[in-house]
DNA sequence: TGTCAATATGCGAATATTCTAATATAGTAC
DNA sequence: GTACTATATTAGAATATTCGCATATTGACA
């Protein structure tokens, strides 16, 4: 039972655990889009957005609506925008470490994870 | 830098995104603990809690203390543990999709996607 | 009916993650 | 020094994710 907890709270993570998922569900935590909206807004290709959208829905994390030709996206529940915005905060206090993960990502991790080791 | 921002935090979801690192924040969001202290309460083996703590460790969301022959982790900072308080609200709102999400993730997932298309 | 626009899905190659088992490092005590 | 304990790292096979591209589906409209 905690175990299936961990796997569930796990997912959800992973499912938010990329960059494009990442702006996905911030344009969605201030309102509904709909994917032609959310591929120009996040600047990356429809089908590809599609794809990353089935990854959250997978989840339960995003709800849909049908108007005519397009399809809106939505959050499910608030409690995601509060976890963004935990983690928007999170940012700004380690804004420094930030930058050094995404410098240490850029070149080779392997001399990164050395220089780490307590 | 608004990229920058979302492949930062993306990382923390993605260093949160398995289930023995679930554990490991957890148990961790309670107070310090050893290594081979987290092995036993998370139920596995010393090596691999070793691994998953490397992951933790390479984004800072843990630090160390050493104590003569052992090491102890604590989280980085209590933003952590409200993000796991979050995430834990947000399962017992969702224990129904829950229970359904670990189903699907049991059997194949082939014919569960299908299911959720809107 | 046919055509267009919006969205979703299938496929395949490249890449990343995960685990297990073996090995290495470091501290303590004798 | 050796032996023992705690922790970290490496290697390799199995598995999963990601992207680009092609294709399918669905709704609107003439």
């Amino acid at each position: 039972m905690l175990d299936s907890m961990r796997q569930f709270k796990a997912g959800v993570f992973q499912a938010l655990g990329h960059p494009t998922r990442v702006a996905i569900a911030e344009c969605l935590s201030r309102g509904e889009m709909s994917v032609s909206g959310l591929s120009e807004a996040v600047g990356v290709e429809q089908s590809n957005v599609s794809q990353h959208l089935a990854v959250l829905r997978n989840k339960y994390l995003v709800e849909t609506r049908k108007d005519g030709n397009q399809i809106f996206y939505r959050l499910r529940d608030p409690l995601l925008a509060d976890v963004l915005e935990k983690m928007r905060q999170y940012f700004f206090a380690h804004m420094n470490e930030a930058m050094e993960v995404l410098r240490e990502e850029q070149n080779g991790a392997a001399n990164a994870i050395q220089e780490k080791t307590p």
